[in-house]
DNA sequence: CATGGGATTGACT
DNA sequence: GTCAATCCCATGC
């Protein structure tokens, strides 16, 4: 999408990302569980402020913020709002839809719901790395798109997010109802 | 310059 | 359920 779409309140973005389409490389997969993140609360990278870290994380919206986790996995995430607030979607889980095989040797694993369950887990199966972090989302390397017509009436579960310790009782996380390919299950529904 | 912690995963008990 | 892997960067001395 343009990145019009992006320069909205976070939480609004992340909710309507749920079933959008995440593509690099040959690979791509419906958006099946999202996060909001916002510099005003503590979780989120950008609360500290600009720093060389951040700096895609405060600029345009319809950037991808790639960012190691625990020194090991990278994640992807949507730059959202104007230019200076520092927010964006994490981008938590996907449904393989293209691809396939290429993910499954990427991963070493055979299972469609071991492939893109996970925020590591996605980025290792679409082969996005650190090297995309500031791409536009609109041009790629790492593209979304639109939501597919059979994804418009998905029902979406909202809940707090997950794997944090600050700032636990946002409800800030979305997933797909019914997915079998969320991180973890969703429980409330809206 | 040294240190500590993290938006995770997978292997193991 | 527990725990190590592994590295970037913010913070503090």
């Amino acid at each position: 999408m343009r990145p019009v779409f992006y320069a909205r309140p976070v939480v609004e973005v992340a909710r309507e990302l749920i079933g959008c389409v995440v593509s690099h490389d040959g690979c791509a997969g419906v958006i099946v569980e999202t996060e909001a993140y916002h510099h005003s609360e503590p979780a989120c990278h950008g609360f500290v402020g600009l720093t060389e870290r951040t700096r895609v994380l405060f600029g345009p919206p319809g950037c991808a913020y790639v960012y190691r986790s625990y020194g090991v996995h990278a994640c992807l995430n949507a730059v959202c709002e104007p230019p200076g607030v520092g927010a964006a979607v994490l981008i938590r889980a996907l449904e393989p839809v293209e691809g396939i095989d290429r993910m499954r040797r990427r991963r070493g694993l055979d299972r469609l719901e071991d492939l893109c369950s996970g925020p590591g887990k996605l980025t290792q199966a679409l082969g996005i790395g650190l090297e995309d972090n500031g791409c536009q989302l609109s041009r790629g390397p790492v593209l979304i798109a639109r939501r597919p017509r059979a994804w418009r009436g998905a029902q979406i579960a909202v809940s707090k997010r997950i794997g944090i310790t600050k700032a636990t009782e946002l409800p800030w996380r979305f997933c797909a109802v019914g997915s079998r390919c969320l991180s973890r299950p969703a429980f409330s529904r809206a």
